[in-house]
DNA sequence: GGCTGTTATGTTTACGTAAACATTTGATGG
DNA sequence: CCATCAAATGTTTACGTAAACATAACAGCC
């Protein structure tokens, strides 16, 4: 199984290409010559049709093997006039939560049959974004899936070839995109309201950068979640999903003996925030809980446990590919938004709230330091 | 400007796809005549070619934006006998990196005109493996670049399309293919150096799994650095790169006092090292020096923040990229590694080993457990 | 003024595949 | 034994592009 293969292979295709010549790929021309048939059979054999002889099928198929045969590619999209690829859209894949789904929608869409071409847009300028869709113009694909505020590409003026189908995470522009994401505004409301029951008077809120519709939605959901409990939003404080952000809110809150309940929108975030908490003195969660968002295969081992939210990123991605493909196949400008429920995963960062106010009023009262 | 228009591109172009009919692209015909040139002429346009007069350039821009004209990347594939895209194959892209190479290829690619396609192969089965390639094989990609031991890739019997360039990382088959990779070793040894230079006997090492090369080139350069001293490599403790296995491992090396400085073959399990010393007891670095490896942004939020090998995968990125387009132009079996250099991020979690044995010799001696 | 050379543009062709149509072969039935 | 039909295979054509070649137009020159 090595010397005779070996040999075949570097007589065939030609692995000697030392004087740098390109080395021709067998075209089904190639393999109907020495199989003694037409190339349309060749087609046949390669395409899985019926209608073919047993013994011409064994023939093609032992000469394409000879020759080293691959269907080109090229000439395939070219006749049927698709790609089989799907191009994946997103800003940078340092989160979590996009490469998880990135991840899941390439397995998903190889399953299907398709590819997948990531294209990257590094850094969020307008100029960046507008290039990387010029270059999407152009591209070999036949749907898009977008992880990213989808007002964005608005702004790079996108125009896409008239039958490449969209979807879009990350985003709430649903009355013009198909939009599958996360339920935000559960998850968000499952993590606010187990603090609330856990005791906590209010909730403190480390937010995501403004441009992450994600982020909006959490804090909207945050907001809404509290007032609808009938407590008072405290005042907002902000990060950019970065454990360096988290740690530097951490800071900022520890220094507030009232805040004894924080729901940080993301895992990272939080991360950052309990090493804050704990320089700070400040324990958790005897004296601080804390509650992040997605989950990341870390959390249960951060410093305490984390509890968070977990979201389905692999059920996200799948659902993508099959709205993206049913969309190309039905042709129907189908729109609307899809969400993925979440679920609380409680570990050990969060309790009940210090004794402070209750029952017992004033045994030992807070130093006003 | 409009009517007529209007009507020709609903003609050309058909956007009134209403009854779900495949809308045709404009192709260089439509666009020649309605630019009342020939398609060639329409062709050195869209190449930019010099030679056509700014008067005819004008009239094809044009004609090409009223049609909304998109050259046809299966056709321009076929005829040039290239795709302009870069595979990457991988498994998963739970690490950290993975993630970070992938993206940086990607950003490389583009920069060179090139897409990326993801082929990752989720479960690495025989199977699986088999599967990916065999898709792989008909895949429209002109070079390769697989991230992961590349012994995998062999037993999966590959046979690529003849011109299709490979370059791996995170292999040592550096006979038979180009290899780009972080300098494991070099990294290593600055890890483990620095725990002896702060005057521990011997430094423990938490190893990742069997099948990955760099945790292998790791756990060879730690056992090669420490005998080079003169010292005696603990018993090797193995994890497989998640947190939680780090954790898994730092219960068992809590339980050795012996143990005062451990180097984790990367960042999440140093993670999970961190948070069982600390249920142990054992105080970081006080009692345990730790170290890891790849410098995740996270790192510097742990608990304490970690001292680490810093990985430049954007470098490894960018060459691999590099490596795979020249390999193509030069159509050169190019062979050998090329290694990028790494940096020793000093933070909290190493230390000087607690006083034990030295000068002062037996005052309060250790409890015998 | 015709020759040469240059520049702009047009025409032909081929890339590899697969649909559509055409032909051959052999079997079945009257 | 030929008409009929189905199955197997062959031939033609088109997909959209761009290289190669062909032509036209015009300027410069002796």
């Amino acid at each position: 199984m090595d010397t005779a293969e070996g040999a075949a292979r570097a007589r065939e295709a030609g692995t000697r290409n030392r004087r740098g010549g390109r080395v021709p790929t067998a075209s089904m021309a190639d393999v109907a010559r020495l199989a003694g048939v037409s190339s349309q059979t060749v087609s046949r054999v390669s395409n899985g049709y019926a209608g073919v002889t047993e013994e011409t099928r064994r023939q093609v198929l032992a000469a394409m093997k000879e020759l080293g045969y691959r269907p080109n590619s090229a000439a395939r999209a070219l006749k049927r006039g698709e790609f089989r690829t799907i191009g994946v859209i997103t800003f940078s894949l340092a989160t979590t939560g996009n490469v998880r789904t990135l991840e899941a929608i390439a397995t998903s869409a190889a399953g299907e049959g398709y590819a997948v071409t990531l294209l990257p847009v590094a850094v969020p300028t307008q100029d960046e974004v507008r290039g990387a869709f010029s270059r999407l113009e152009e591209l070999a694909v036949d749907a898009v899936i977008v992880i990213m505020e989808v007002h964005l590409l608005d702004a790079a003026s996108l125009t896409l070839p008239p039958h490449v189908q969209v979807v879009v995470v990350d985003s709430d522009a649903d009355d013009h995109y198909t939009v599958v994401d996360t339920d935000q505004a559960g998850g968000t409301r499952a993590a606010v309201r187990h603090l609330l029951d856990l005791g906590h008077d209010t909730v403190w809120h480390l937010a995501g950068p403004e441009g992450s519709f994600a982020a909006q939605r959490r804090t909207d959901a945050w907001r809404h979640t509290l007032t609808e409990a009938g407590r008072t939003p405290p005042p907002l404080v902000r990060g950019d999903w970065s454990a360096e952000s988290g740690h530097r809110a951490g800071l900022e809150l520890a220094a507030r003996p009232e805040c004894t309940a924080v729901f940080a929108a993301n895992d990272q975030m939080a991360l950052g925030l309990l090493r804050a908490l704990h320089e700070r003195g400040r324990r958790v969660p005897e004296d601080v809980s804390v509650i992040g968002f997605d989950d990341i295969p870390e959390a249960g081992s951060f410093l305490p446990p984390l509890t968070t939210v977990h979201q389905d990123f692999a059920e996200v991605g799948r659902l993508c590919v099959q709205a993206v493909l049913r969309k190309m196949r039905e042709a129907g400008p189908e729109r609307g938004t899809t969400l993925v429920p979440t679920r609380l995963v409680t570990r050990a960062s969060t309790a009940p709230p210090p004794e402070r106010t209750g029952p017992a009023p004033d045994v030992w009262g807070d130093p006003p330091a």
